[in-house]
DNA sequence: CGGGTGACTTTAC
DNA sequence: CGTAAAGCCACCC
């Protein structure tokens, strides 16, 4: 596989990889690209692909582990009723993170 | 090259 | 809890 040298590349592969009940966040993608501060274009890159089934773009919060892209989807609901879907847990608005987060390199390593 | 933009993050009030 | 402001960086024109 040719490693996607694009910023957006690596943010599709990488959110297309998170498992199932499982979550990350918009800093901690950036912080794995190499590339802490560009934490909003992950979010730009995943607005770009909200029509693909293929990335699970409701897998990505922010670090507070609120659902700051709902608003993005066709319903705001649709973010949080697939998260509901997959066993995460939520404190009202706001997933449980420690629960439910989850971190490229834990089984991603040299996939990108 | 420069300016605008943003699903972020942090600090401050 | 809310709003405001600044810092941050890749992408687009």
């Amino acid at each position: 596989m040719d490693k996607s040298s694009d910023f957006y590349s690596r943010v599709y592969e990488l959110v297309r990889c998170i498992p199932a009940g499982k979550v990350t966040t918009y800093g901690i993608i950036a912080e794995f690209l190499g590339s802490k501060g560009s934490s909003r274009m992950v979010g730009w890159a995943l607005n770009a692909v909200i029509d693909r089934i293929d990335i699970p773009c409701h897998r990505v919060v922010n670090r507070l582990g609120e659902l700051s892209g709902k608003m993005h989807f066709d319903h705001p609901m649709q973010m949080k009723d697939r998260l509901l879907e997959e066993n995460i847990t939520f404190i009202g608005e706001t997933v449980d993170l420690s629960k439910h987060l989850w971190k490229p390199d834990d089984s991603f390593n040299d996939l990108i």
